[in-house]
This record gives C-alpha cells, structure tokens and sequence, in this order.
DNA sequence: TTAGGTCTTATGGTATACCATAATATTGTC
DNA sequence: GACAATATTATGGTATACCATAAGACCTAA
C-alpha cells in the first residue's frame, strides 16, 4: 500500500490494546508516577488483585519492566521497584548529555526553522505550565521537548535510549524542576539550546544541551545528598 | 552483615538460576548468533518444543526480549525476531560512537596504567583471533574491550546501553569484522585508542574511539547496501 | 526474655487448560 | 482453472492449578 492510500478514510483500524498491554501501561506509570516507590516489593497476587489481571498477565509485565530496568528481580526477595543511587543517577544524566547534546548538534545543523518552531512551542508550554504550577505538565512538555529534538532529526533510537533512562530517573526529575528558581533557570538554559539552533551554530547547541543536563544533574545529586542527610 | 562478613569463605552460593533465566539466555544467544534470523516469526508452541519448557516460560523469555529490542510483537503476525534497517544500524554505530567517545576520554583522563594494561590484554587476544581465524573470539574480545573501558572508568549504565544496542547488530558486526583488511585496519584503529588512553590525551582518545566505531558504520553501510543490491 | 523448634502462610516457579480468532486447507460451483 | 464458501488447524491471549520453598507466626523450654 503506497503512502497515498495509508490515510485514507476506509483504514481499518489497529485492533484494540491487550490486557497485557492496558496493564503495562498501568504499571510503568504507577511506577514512574511515585505510586509505587523504589524499594516497594511488587508482589504478584496484590498486583493481581490492584489490576484485575491474571498472574499470567502480571509476570509478564514484570519481566518488560525488568529489562527496563524499573524493577529489579533478587532472588530472595520477589520484584521490587528498582532503587537508583547517586552513582548510577550520575551516569544516567551523564549519558543523556551525551545523546542529547548529539541531537541539539544535528537540529542546529539542519537549519530547519519547523524545528525552532517546534522546539519554541515546547517550550512556551513549559514555561506555561511553570507559571500555573503544574509540575506534571512541566515534565511532560519536557519530554516532548527533547522527543521533538531527537524525532525532527530522525533519531528514534537514541530517543529511545534517553527516554528509557529518563523514566528511570523520574522521580529524581520531578525534584529537581521544584528546586528554587529552576521555573526560571530551567526554561532559560532550554531558550540557549533553541538559539543556538536558531542560528545553526552546533557547537553552542551541543555545549548549551550538556549545560542544561549538567545543571539537572548537579541539583538532582544536591538533593539525594539532603536526602540521605534527613534519613 | 558488615562489609567484612561479605567475602566470607562461608558465604552461601547463590541459588541456581531459573529455567527462566536459563532460557533466556539459550534464546537471546540463539537470536544474536543467528540461529533464528530477522524477520523469523517465533512461535510460542514451537519454542516450547525447542527449548523443553512450558508456554509461560517461552512468553516472558519473549516478553523480555521484546523489550530489549531483540523481538518484535506485531498484532497480526506474532512474535518475530526484529528487523533491523539501514537507518537503525546507523543510528546504532552513532550512539555507540559518542557513549563510546565519552568512555575513552574518561578512560585517559583516568591515566590509570591498569586501564592501558586490560586494553592490551583484549587487543592481543584480538589480534590473535583474527590470526587463528576465530572469528567469535574477535567478537568475544572486542565487547570485552569496550567493556573494560566502560566498567574501569565506572560507567556501568553506559556500558548497559551500548551492550543492549550491540547485541542488535551482531549479525552485521559478524559481517564486518569478515570484511577485507579488517582485520588489521580494526586492532590498528583500536590500538590508536589505547594509545591516546596511554598518553592521556582525552581529545585524541575520543576522536579515535569516533573513528573506530565510523568506520564500522561505514562498512555495514556498504555491506547492507550490497546485500539489498543482491536481492 | 530469649532462643530454638514447629507449624502455617505467603509467594514465586512452572505447567496446563480453555477460548477466540486468524490463517490455512479443502471442497464445491461455475 | 479460478473463485467463493466452509471447515479445520494454528496460535496468541488469558486464567487457573499445583508445587516447593522461604518467610513469618506461634509455642515451649530454659
């Protein structure tokens, strides 16, 4: 079927998710959401019973999220929602900048101004969503933010790998976006990267992206070190 | 248990892995050495047989690796061993390369000489393959040098991201180190790496790693461009 | 009160059953 | 021989059963 005929109005539509596929879903947001916390056993019959699933369906989840990398399978102690130490933290914000500084490069390269646009859109939005405290649209268009950066220059795997290790880090995230001033840091270090690739320069979008995620990483590890003080 | 009681002699062993686990493994090698190809459809009862294990095995063997990338569930075909184009191939070798890139440069700002040492070590094991014509050893022993690099320089996530996306293009690896001189040109390019590591030139060390993993991506290209060509 | 032994319960591992639907094979008609 | 209709088989989706073992509760003796 050529790409005319792909939106035609008669398409059948794709079937209906699994209940496999309903509860994934479930389950990776109830995680990446702080509904289930690091640390928690997810206990197969109790996630039975919170989805209304089989035992089928719940270990199956558990073994996507496994290689995930959100839960975490010992041997003498069941699933459990993955923990994550500054260490590792780190390198998660330590490889973002890697990839991410990768695709401001090739955005600002390819001087396509829909990408400006797309990227201002975003980022109008956040600024929106900081201005009416709405922390989840905060993250949200963040994500849509870099989604875009990444996908307009064709780069879904590495998508891919940011957003797999993002979601690791979500709860981190949504810390560091509540850190004082960061409503006004946090959106002005992103307008760096959009300038620079406003104007094609992908040296500045490089440097200007691993800026931002050195910044994220530096408040993040702040307040796991407070943290572990308070415990 | 403090720290000293962990390395007890009297430690008990680990209990033994699952048949799950045992599978997994049986079923992730079958796909990376080829055993099953892209695009081979993985049929639940046939896996069964094969492997001697029920059904809910086989499904979260599968469940696992669709989430590494290695099986693709499409609704109306089944599980299928995942495809792999051009594009991602390319995209593969790029992500690899700046991951890559960022672990060479640690690895000579570290100017740690056990580094150097372990390189060596993988790089002679290499060139000895090559000599002997073991070509599984060529691969055993590069991913054992790329995984020294990551791992001394203590970045296990990154290494867990460029493994995950290795085992993806091992058929096209397997192709590539077969090609033409590659087997002096590759421990050549990697002994540049080693040596920028040795001197600790970061810049060096991280252009050289690029310009190894570039040049793969450049003889995959021609490789993949050939095959189509063929069919 | 503590420690050891015993009993009970919780839980993950694994197998199998049943169903609905898609795919394939077969049959009949033109 | 081609095509449509029908029958059969293959296959993934989902549920449940059973087991072994670990964890926890309880009891008893010192």
């Amino acid at each position: 079927m050529n790409a005319d005929l792909r939106e035609t109005p008669i398409r059948v539509e794709r079937p209906s998710k699994t209940l496999r596929e309903l509860a994934l879903e479930k389950v990776r947001e109830a995680i990446v959401e702080g509904y289930f916390k690091p640390g928690e056993r997810l206990v197969e019959r109790d996630l039975c019973a919170q989805l209304g699933v089989s035992r089928t369906i719940v270990r199956e989840v558990l073994r996507h999220l496994e290689s995930e990398g959100l839960v975490a399978n010992l041997h003498n102690k069941g699933p459990i929602v993955a923990l994550l130490d500054l260490n590792e933290a780190k390198q998660i914000y330590e490889i973002r900048g890697a990839l991410e500084g990768m695709a401001a490069r090739l955005c600002a390269e390819r001087r396509d101004p829909a990408i400006v646009k797309a990227l201002e859109a975003s980022l109008m939005g956040i600024r929106f969503s900081y201005a009416a405290k709405d922390m989840a649209g905060v993250l949200g268009l963040t994500n849509a933010f870099y989604q875009t950066m990444f996908t307009m220059v064709g780069r879904h795997v590495a998508w891919g790998v940011v957003n797999l290790l993002t979601v690791r880090i979500n709860h981190l995230r949504s810390m560091t976006i509540k850190t004082e001033n960061r409503d006004v840091e946090g959106p002005a270090q992103m307008e760096r990267i959009v300038e620079a690739i406003k104007r094609g320069d992908g040296d500045a979008a490089h440097k200007a992206a691993l800026d931002h995620v050195a910044r994220a990483a530096a408040i993040a590890e702040a307040l796991l070190a407070a943290q572990q003080t308070h415990e």
